[in-house]
DNA sequence: CTCATAAAGTACGCGACTGTATCTAACGGT
DNA sequence: ACCGTTAGATACAGTCGCGTACTTTATGAG
């Protein structure tokens, strides 16, 4: 990675062009936009405190006093980025789903990948999943996506006022999760439309939309 | 050139208390097996020369001319220790579907989570994925267990002879492995259960089994 | 303006792993 | 019994990251 060790004695490295040091609050924002950055173009593995401190233009040391250890770091910068996906609304139960899944796939193509594959030692470190991982940083008791895009199509009388496991609901965006772990690259737009329209609306008994010269897409499964 | 290199007369350190010497296959043989371990115990990250060698009871040099690089060492080690999952043949669609599942998290549980989340620096190092290794590792042309679970259902009359997408069939295999992949553990065999009776059957138009007394149990999902 | 002090920045020693080179000795085929 | 092959041991130069002494400097209270 070789990220520059030898540092120029003046104020050439400081991002602030040196006039003047950064302290507090200040500092503190700059180096985990630089923990975010090396997060993402070098996973968990590159996450260490030498190539953070470099990147922020600051030193180890710096970092030790907020953050004795790495996990305490990746929180703070995981949470300061962490954004929850928008809910279309769109008066359609098959648009406000698939709209709702573009959104995770341009969203969270990166993010998930990033959670999931590059976070090996975290987990182990930690001792805890992926899943765990996300409920610490979901907003507890918040009804997740797919539960109000169904409420919302009960209300229209789109759909009838079942209940519905949690499994079925949520079916879309597991699939599509589960592609995104796959293949680390997001997800082609026919995937989408194959989950919504061959899988999620059938379940929910709603006839397949008819989309003519409809050809199998190829996924990602054995 | 280089006089005196202090050399202690006697054997030192090999695992077979100096007796033979391993040579060939039978050496190959067990460094494969200690690169297997050291994997499966520490992940890809502790998936060292160093480690491997010290494991193998033999020395880096060994390990460098036979895999000159890392990831020669590990698809060795993959391939000699990969597996296929047996398919149930029972008579019922529900319960070859159920079988293979259990099979496949049984077998997969260590597998696939080692594969997805300790393969971090593998894949950005090849920038390959996940799918990608298992496509190099599977052999082609075969089709998949479900493709094989539905083909049967079919000639027994238990399922009518209709077109159905790879998405669908593959379907209860790649929500199993979403599980897998977010919990790093087995599933629950209630997942299983929930997974072939209130999605896939259900999608190939059989009712769902109305199991008694049956809640929505927690999925992983968001 | 001064100066205590909190925080930034520096330096050091350590350990893990890499890739290669070199020497030796065991093994096994002819 | 010979001798080519190669395991096995060791060394070395280099990189990277760790954690924590220690030193310097900016800042704001008095």
């Amino acid at each position: 990675m070789n990220l520059n060790r030898t540092r120029p004695p003046s104020e050439g490295s400081s991002r602030d062009g040196g006039a003047t040091r950064r302290r507090g609050a200040k500092l503190e924002d700059a180096i985990l936009d630089a923990a975010w950055e090396v997060l993402t173009e070098h996973g968990y593995h590159g996450f260490t405190y030498e190539a953070i401190a470099a990147r922020a233009g600051t030193s180890r040391p710096v970092l030790y006093r907020r953050w004795p250890r790495r996990q305490d770091l990746l929180l703070a910068t995981l949470s300061k980025f962490w954004r929850l996906i928008d809910v279309p609304d769109t008066g359609s139960l098959r648009e406000d789903a698939i709209g709702f899944l573009r959104n995770a796939d341009a969203d969270r193509a990166g993010m998930i990948t990033l959670m999931s594959v590059q976070l090996e030692e975290y987990f182990r470190d930690t001792g805890t999943s992926l899943g765990e991982l996300r409920d610490t940083l979901l907003p507890p008791g918040l009804p997740s996506a797919f539960e109000t895009i169904v409420a919302r199509a009960v209300e229209r009388g789109e759909l009838p006022d079942a209940p519905r496991s949690p499994r079925v609901l949520n079916l879309p965006l597991d699939l599509l999760r589960h592609d995104l772990l796959l293949t680390m690259r997001p997800v082609p737009d026919e995937t989408i439309t194959e989950i919504v329209d061959e899988v999620w609306l059938p379940l929910l008994g709603r006839p397949a939309q008819a989309s003519p010269g409809k050809r199998p897409t190829g996924n990602v499964s054995t």
